[in-house]
RNA sequence: GGGCGAUUAGCUCAGUUGGCCAGAGCGCCUGCUUUACACGCAGGAAGUCACAGGUUCAAGUCCUGUAUCGCCCA
């Protein structure tokens, strides 16, 4: 035998073996230009270079895997995309920690492109980690097309895509509130804010109005805002009331004179202020005072009354956060104001807190707790902020896309067909595009009806800089096919602002020369994100990877990405190709630790996939991930900490064990078969030879392929594991295996036995493979040296290949063939049925053994009333007494139990187990299954007269109730009979 | 605040259109150096299917409500 077989699986030997072998072979690259073969894509979702790869990258990673590697088995010309997207702020904010950790410097000590210089060695490295990871896992991408966001490849997509949306008018810049983040000074997009509940409170404060009004006779000097944040009042420029509000008439259109600013500020009246009500369940309503202090620059609902009003927009922070008078704040005079300047926004609260209190304006503190927005990166609060940003226009119709798309707007929708969200939005309702599972097409949908325009700068170093000039005046240049530019008035007077498209570098050092500056900001990196699974192919460029692998077939990823990346890769998808990028969206559970928490690095409830293949193979890892997606949207991974044979203290999972333990299955499985297959030939099959058992096991593989096949054409991926281990272990293990031991020792029934062996195996490990690619390929490899040809006679063939990776996927359907199909059933389903009777009967023995303690060989004996069952056991007691260890077995009609002996009594069987001499043990047994067997006819009695039941239940499930009784029935006969012997 | 989901054996989870005497793996108990495997073999115990109503001949499965937990969005 193969000397290579050591006793237990050793994952890493095998790895690097399998690894070898795809790589000599190139079985991963796909055929760009092939003809014929019908092609098959995926893109990766480039994971971030921000840091390694997690244990929800394994398992995205390893389903994309299994998907692939089933399509490219069953022989489509397929494309696994790899790469890695630069992650804009994530990455510049990681980097810019270290360096101040290590160096103890900031970005401001550095140029720019020094600073980004260090990034792009980080992104070198980190890189280099996750291609690395992703190869220990096993995928099999094509590496030679590796892409990142940021390589030249992609950015002359972005650059040309830029060019098109600000051509088209579709980009356009806007002053507005943004959400700041002052720690990171960037702009965030809406879906980058995360919302958290923060215990916080309602600061009621007094401001003074100019002239004291009278309201039925009440003299009023002031009037009370709340808020809950104070520091923001500097930059207030109107108090606003409820038109319904009885004191609104006395106190509209008086002036209030903002304390610490002195600034006189109108009081209007305004819809939007929610009226009090110290009783109301809405929380505003409880906490309002009527009067809503209006502070346009710092508050996107008081933005929105300036705009009805006509505010003045008082900006009085800096963009690190700090109360500034150099940002749009004029009149910051009085001493008082003049004390805050500099102070940090938090510090800025409590001085303005402090102040109110002294002077006696603070009325009231109350507890609230609200929402605020956080910056997903830096998790400090969000400061909505007015600032120059570039604009998506996401619902402006494209006149252009009208006669592909159509036009107007879709049903029930404010979203006109031809718009980006449109073009995003219709292929869903149209069904082209699908989502597994099918509930997450609701987020989908309800983020594109709802989505507002979408800002693209962001205020970093790190991402494709923005391809656009500016030059104070009007445009003194020519537009051509590669520039065009908007001018538009500012505060300073009118600026143009011109876009250049892709390889024109002669017209940008010549905008240099003539004084253009280039905009300091760089993009969004979902805008990059959004062409990828075009840009990795050479779009813009006519190439043949987007003749042949564009549109592609699955996205495979996570939900938190739905609405950040697959709805903006389909609209560029449709706006740059005019096709969706693929047409089915899988989205897998999130990974979460045992008490159902979110893996993270603050817990150190992580699991490092590297860990994992060491702890327990790459294969095992891949099997318990496989084995635990269901739809689910959460998986439970139990932590545990383990010592790794290096001495490393690491975060593992006991539930890698299934898949370690399974793949240690199929190794010794796969070994006893090699021992037992020297010197096959597949000339000595005979059709007509095969056992039972053989016939059985056959049909079993038969429906398994079938099941495997269906289960990952729909996405599934638990259930084909589940039936594989079933087939593997349940079936072809524990029965089929042990039956063939003696029969590889007689010389008739061997030559079958190897070549049925050989193929069950050969086609096992075709199913398995996509799963748990190394351990199948290295005993594929070793298959083929000992058995090189697999195939039955008149059955089926297993076609050889060189490699599993590239093996024909199977496509096995059982049938004994020659006679008439409804024969050929019969037969098949006979043997399913004859094996089953077989199996219960050795369970019944070995039931007795056990609980009777029995250790030697015993006699058993049956009877029966079933005259095929007769037959069938009388032809098989061979199978019988192996397996339960019987010196003999015989059955009959009418056979009496022996005395001395145990009974078991099967639905058509009575099985007596010679000399079993513990009356107590056996009375309890039969104690136990009367009680058990009554309970279970009682019930299906109470139904049976029922007559509803009978009258309105189908009329089978009325039968097989019928029928069930009378089995219980005489079930319930036999076993007080003998019980009744027992005691007498 | 809106949406989605979960709640089934000690643990992690299956359970398709209602027909179930509710399953699997791990763990637990009993026995086993059976010449592939102790990462194993044979057998076993273990569940008020979160709770309360309802529909139905029949509910783990469908409907309504409640509770707890989680995620997404605002």
């Amino acid at each position: 035998m193969d000397v290579e077989f050591s006793k237990a699986y050793e994952p890493k030997v095998v790895e690097t073996e399998a690894a070898g072998i795809w790589l000599a072979g190139e079985h991963f690259a796909a055929k760009a230009a092939s003809a014929g073969a019908d092609s098959y894509a995926i893109v990766i979702p480039p994971p971030n270079v921000t840091a390694a790869l997690h244990l929800g990258h394994a398992l995205n990673n390893t389903l994309q895997d299994i998907l692939i590697r089933f399509r490219r088995m069953q022989q489509y010309n397929t494309l696994w995309m790899p790469g890695t997207d630069h992650a804009g702020i994530a990455t510049q904010t990681v980097v810019e920690k270290r360096i101040l950790s290590e160096d103890g410097k900031r970005r401001t000590d550095f140029k720019r492109d020094q600073f980004v210089a260090r990034i792009q060695q980080w992104k070198d490295e980190y890189e280099a980690t996750i291609i690395g990871q992703l190869k220990a896992m096993g995928c099999s991408c094509d590496w030679d097309r590796t892409r990142f966001t940021m390589d030249e490849v992609c950015a002359k997509a972005v650059r040309e895509n830029f060019f098109r949306l600000f051509r088209d008018g579709l980009i356009y810049r806007g002053k507005r509130l943004v959400n700041w983040d002052p720690a990171t000074q960037t702009v965030l997009a809406d879906d980058e804010v995360e919302h958290e509940t923060v215990q916080g409170h309602f600061w009621y404060l007094q401001y003074p109005l100019e002239k004291p009004v009278e309201i039925d006779g009440d003299k009023i000097e002031y009037v009370t805002v709340a808020t809950t944040r104070p520091e923001t009042m500097l930059g207030d420029s109107a108090v606003a009331m409820n038109p319904s509000d009885p004191r609104a008439e006395a106190l509209v259109g008086k002036m209030v004179r903002l304390p610490i600013v002195a600034r006189l500020i109108p009081i209007i009246a305004d819809e939007h202020v929610v009226l009090p009500n110290p009783d109301s369940e809405d929380e505003k309503a409880k906490f309002s005072t009527g009067f809503l202090k209006v502070t346009p620059a710092h508050d996107p609902d008081d933005w929105a009354i300036g705009e009805r009003h006509d505010l003045p927009v008082i900006n009085v922070m800096a963009p690190d956060g700090s109360i500034s008078d150099k940002h749009g704040w004029e009149d910051a005079a009085e001493p008082e104001a003049q004390n805050l300047l500099g102070m940090d926004r938090f510090e800025a609260r409590e001085a303005i807190v402090e102040w109110f209190r002294q002077e006696g304006l603070l009325e009231d503190v109350r507890e609230y707790a609200h929402e605020v927005g956080h910056s997903y990166r830096s998790h400090v609060p969000i400061e909505p902020y007015l600032s120059d940003q570039w604009y998506i226009a996401v619902k402006k119709p494209i006149d252009l896309l009208a006669e592909k798309f159509g036009s107007g707007l879709i049903d029930g929708t404010d979203v006109p067909a031809n718009s980006l969200a449109g073009l995003a939005l219709k292929p869903l309702l149209d069904g082209k595009l699908k989502f597994i599972p099918e509930r997450y097409a609701k987020t989908y949908q309800t983020w594109l009806e709802n989505l507002r325009d979408w800002p693209i700068s962001r205020q970093l170093w790190w991402g494709h800089r923005i391809p656009i000039w500016t030059k104070a005046g009007d445009s003194d240049i020519e537009p051509s096919e590669n520039l065009h530019y908007v001018t538009l008035d500012s505060e300073e007077g009118k600026v143009t602002y011109a876009c250049i498209g892709c390889d024109s570098e002669q017209l940008e050092l010549r905008l240099q020369d003539e004084g253009w500056n280039r905009d300091p900001d760089v993009l969004d990196t979902w805008f990059s994100s959004a062409l990828w699974p075009f840009s990795t192919m050479g779009w813009p460029d006519d190439t043949p990877e987007l003749k042949t692998f564009y549109p592609g077939n699955v996205l495979c990823t996570a939900r938190e990405i739905i609405t950040l990346w697959v709805s903006r890769m389909v609209m560029m998808g449709q706006y740059c190709l005019g096709d969706i990028p693929f047409s089915d969206v899988y989205i897998h559970a999130m990974i979460q630790d045992g008490q159902g928490r979110k893996m993270s690095k603050s817990l150190g409830n992580g699991i490092d996939p590297l860990v994992a293949i060491d702890s327990h193979g790459a294969d095992a890892m891949r099997f318990t991930l496989a084995s635990m997606t269901t739809d689910t949207q959460d998986i439970r991974m139990p932590v545990e900490e383990m010592t790794l044979p290096d001495g490393r203290n690491v975060n593992t999972s006991p539930k890698f064990d299934i898949g370690r333990n399974f793949c240690n299955k199929l190794w010794n499985a796969s070994r006893f078969a090699m021992m037992n297959l020297e010197g096959l030939d597949p000339a000595d099959f005979d059709k007509g030879k095969l056992a039972i058992e053989d016939r059985w096991i056959l049909s079993r593989l038969a429906e398994t392929t079938a099941e495997v096949t269906e289960s990952l054409d729909a996405f599934k991926f638990s259930e084909p594991m589940m039936s594989l281990y079933r087939f593997f272990w349940n079936d072809f293990c524990d029965w089929y295996l042990e039956w063939a031991k003696p029969r590889m020792q007689d010389r008739q029934q061997k030559p079958i036995a190897q070549n049925v062996l050989a193929f069950v195996l050969d086609q096992t490990l075709r199913l398995l493979h996509p799963f748990i690619p190394f351990i199948t390929e290295g005993i594929f490899q070793r298959l083929n040296r000992i058995a090189p040809n697999r195939g039955l006679a008149g059955i089926a063939q297993a076609k050889a290949a060189d490699a599993l990776v590239v093996a024909q996927w199977p496509d096995f359907q059982f049938s004994l063939g020659q006679s008439s199909p409804s024969s050929t059933a019969a037969a098949t389903n006979s043997a399913t049925w004859q094996i089953a009777k077989i199996q219960d009967t050795i369970r019944s023995v070995r039931d007795i053994e056990n609980k009777h303690n029995m250790t030697t060989i015993q006699t058993v004996s049956a009877s029966t009333e079933v005259d095929c069952l007769r037959d069938v056991l009388n032809k098989n007691k061979n199978l019988i007494c192996f397996s339960t260890g019987a010196t003999d077995f015989t059955v009959g009609k009418d056979l009496k139990r022996p005395k001395n002996s145990a009974a078991a009594i099967t639905e058509d069987l009575q099985i007596y187990v010679h000399d079993a001499i513990d009356p107590e043990a056996e009375r309890q047994r039969l104690e136990k299954q009367r009680d058990k067997v009554q309970k279970a006819k009682a019930g299906t009695e109470a139904k049976l007269k029922n007559e509803n039941f009978l009258n309105r239940a189908k009329p089978e499930v009325v039968a097989q109730a019928k029928e069930k009784l009378a089995e219980l029935s005489k079930q319930l006969e036999t076993i007080e009979k003998h019980l009744a012997e027992l005691n007498g």
